[in-house]
RNA sequence: UCCCUGGUAGCUCAAUGGUAGAGCACCCGGCUGUUAACCGGGUUGUUGUAGGUUCGAGCCCUACCCGGGGAGCCA
């Protein structure tokens, strides 16, 4: 007797006709009586498998009908062609054999729950559909980003996540403990991937950032993804540029290889198709005539708020780069624009349909004498920025870079109301179990 | 930190100041093509906590605890 081989769901395909069997875990069951059918679910898809009782021993029967939600088990049966279930196959099931029988009080149900509830379970609710269909997307839009720079020949090196100071002074940190002193985990590897850029001109960094602030709303976690590419010898126009390349590039990745996902999340898939370059450029004071002409009581220096950010983005259909903000409202380290130099030369990328803010970047300043005099005018201690400084008395170059926040972009893709499904454990205020 | 909103069965939610309920889950039975399967029966409660008003409080009042959303700030 030869083995009869393993399948994995997203391969049944490739199996229509053979016997093959099925490894993973109860999803959901109904029963007629005689016939029982299992949706068996093993990471890559979910499979109905057929069960008839003349197929199956009394007892193997009688079992499989009281099996609980969640229970691990294998099936061994003939793949189906079936174009009315869920990925198009089914399994005519031959025998199973249980892994191990869950308990009967599995608490994620396939009825509806609230995302308190879910989240309190969040190490269960990674096995649900939606869930499912989020992280893979994650996954996905992770790889084009590498896939981006490194075809593009930029390295990667990731900046520490233990900092000795604030990076820009304004937002919270995490303090940790580091032997006799106190660390800081970072906020932002910019700093560090400006020193990258300069040994080896195009290079990116990416990995958790942390944010201590206070803010509790959908589109803020305290520990989130940011991939920060920095370049040399790259301005303002440049800086545009490659945002809506890159952009464009890792949502074109996912309409092609997650479709069904996006399906599973019934998103819009043809909003998405529309992201390609160019996209809509506007200068901060335009978008101030926008929101005055739109109603919105808004003075010319401010920061925009959140709804001004919604109302600015739900004119367009593609992310839209607002660039030239008023320097007073923005970091230190951004270079002023010679034309006006009330401004910065930055630029923050808002996605569509009110997902806010998803890249902000700028060129950087590259005099020295111009940086001492911002880092004295914050307020942020000169001896912490000394290393940083260097990089403009050897070799100062213009240079440009951005940071985009992963589960943001993820959030805006999928369709999803809140970052928090967009990572896999997210941390939160005040949320850190599970 | 501030504003809004909520807390009733394992879950989602009902319940004029007057006997605490439904659907789902779970248990038992039925059904050879189910699609959040269906049909019949059954189990499930310190109504977030502590006080107060009242003949009587899930409901009204006070304080506190916890959750959700938003503002500021940011990705």
């Amino acid at each position: 007797m030869t083995a009869v081989p393993h399948a994995y769901v997203e391969d049944l395909h490739r199996h229509v006709g053979q016997v093959v069997t099925v490894k993973g875990w109860l999803y959901n069951k109904r029963s007629s009586g005689k016939l029982h059918f299992l949706q068996l679910r093993d990471g890559t898809g979910v499979v109905q498998c057929v069960c008839f009782k003349g197929n199956f021993g009394e007892e193997l029967f009688k079992q499989l009908d009281t099996l609980p939600q969640e229970s691990a088990l294998t099936i061994t049966g003939s793949v189906k062609a079936e174009p009315r279930a869920p990925g198009g196959h089914e399994i005519d099931a031959q025998t199973a054999a249980i892994v191990s029988v869950a308990q009967a009080d599995y608490p994620i149900t396939p009825k509806e729950h609230g995302t308190g509830f879910l989240m309190e379970h969040r190490h269960l609710w990674l096995r649900s559909r939606k869930q499912h269909a989020i992280l893979r997307i994650r996954a996905r839009v992770q790889k084009a980003i590498r896939d981006f720079f490194d075809d593009r020949g930029f390295i990667c090196m990731d900046a520490p996540i233990f900092t000795p100071s604030a990076c820009e002074g304004t937002t919270t940190l995490f303090p940790v403990e580091y032997f006799d002193e106190t660390a800081f985990l970072t906020q932002s590897g910019q700093l560090y991937a400006e020193a990258n850029a300069m040994a080896f001109g195009k290079t990116y960094c990416f990995g958790p950032t942390f944010r201590a602030e206070k803010s509790k709303t959908r589109r803020h976690l305290t520990e989130f993804w940011m991939v920060e590419p920095e370049v040399a010898y790259l301005e303002l126009d440049g800086l545009l540029e490659l945002i809506e390349q890159f952009l464009s590039y890792v949502v074109q990745c996912v309409v092609k290889d997650r479709r069904a996902e996006l399906v599973v999340l019934e998103r819009d898939v043809a909003k998405l198709e529309k992201i390609v370059p160019p996209f809509p450029r506007l200068s901060y004071s335009d978008a101030v005539d926008l929101l005055k002409g739109a109603g919105h009581a808004f003075e010319w220096g401010g920061d925009f708020g959140a709804p001004d950010e919604t109302l600015i983005s739900e004119k367009f259909d593609k992310p839209v780069l607002v660039h030239r903000y008023p320097a007073a409202v923005k970091a230190f380290y951004m270079k002023r624009d010679p034309q006006d130099p009330r401004v910065a030369l930055c630029v923050d990328c808002l996605a569509p349909e009110g997902y806010g803010e998803i890249i902000g970047g700028s060129q950087r300043a590259d005099d020295l004498a111009f940086l001492e005099e911002q880092i004295a005018h914050h307020k942020l201690p000169m001896e912490a920025f000394k290393w940083y400084l260097d990089l403009r008395r050897y070799g100062s170059v213009p240079h440009s870079g951005f940071g985009l926040g992963l589960e943001r972009t993820t959030a805006w893709i999928c369709g999803t109301h809140h970052v928090r499904e967009c990572i896999a454990f997210p941390r939160m205020l005040e949320k850190i179990t599970p």
